[in-house]
DNA sequence: ACAATACATTCAGGATATTGAATATGAGGA
DNA sequence: TCCTCATATTCAATATCCTGAATGTATTGT
């Protein structure tokens, strides 16, 4: 098949996230950046599962981590990706606004969650980078 | 894993489309409606493996077939698909414009490639539908 | 140092997708 | 009717992905 121009890569980011949990995922995350027991608390699923779609967005180059002592927090590299999304689920018939999955926050202890330690927005206090 | 939404017709639609030879066909149809040897001659890929992307396709809802005599012409059903990939090549860095890939008139012996037959448009004659 | 927490990784099986080969179908022309 | 052209479909082999189980690693608290 020839290939009239490079559809590899395209057709690499959409395998990288049509999988249900992958789309679940990216929707929880949002623009936000969320740890990895808010995916946890927020889907229900093992920390395993979750963890290995995690892991290859990651190395799809969805998605960038950063650890920040015992958390990890994960953000989209490109938010244009909701946008995506967000039109597929137009053309797919699916009315639901993809906001509505975003995480809430105190649904886990991680110090994003604390209301105390996170004012109004998730600009929680983090420490500065090493 | 719990489902917030149904991301299942989303993923449904990008597994539709996201492999490298189907990306290559939507872009080939593109807003027009293109026969089968249109993409045999554009793609260079054996007519049965065309054909098989295509039904998936159709199967998948993403696209339509119509018979026009011995030949078969296909369209997009949402033509926002092609924004849809449009916006996938931008985030993963493809700079090329999609329409790049869509089909000249004249590859093949089809009446939308007759020049005589085929004026400035698309909109060749076709006999009414029976 | 030890235990606990939060997350990552490997491995293996089953499920699903891809793709070539062969063949079928449907339409028009001789 | 028979042949050819244009396309569709089935089948099977291979490849890839998904997902659970088990385990590993990094960090914090005591």
């Amino acid at each position: 098949m020839r290939t009239l121009q490079s559809t590899q890569p395209i057709s690499d980011l959409l395998r990288a996230i049509d999988h249900p949990a992958r789309l679940q995922i990216l929707l929880a995350i949002g623009e936000d950046e969320v740890c990895v027991c808010h995916l946890e608390a927020l889907l229900g699923g093992r920390q395993a599962y979750i963890s290995q779609h995690l892991m290859a967005m990651r190395k799809a180059g969805v998605l960038r981590s950063r650890r920040h002592g015992r958390f990890v927090f994960y953000r989209l590299i490109d938010p244009r990706l909701l946008r995506l999304i967000q039109l597929a689920a137009e053309i797919a018939g699916v009315e639901q606004d993809p906001r509505l999955a975003t995480a809430p926050l105190g649904v886990c202890k991680c110090p994003a969650c604390q209301p105390q330690t996170a004012p109004s927005t998730l600009s929680f206090s983090v420490t500065p980078q090493t």
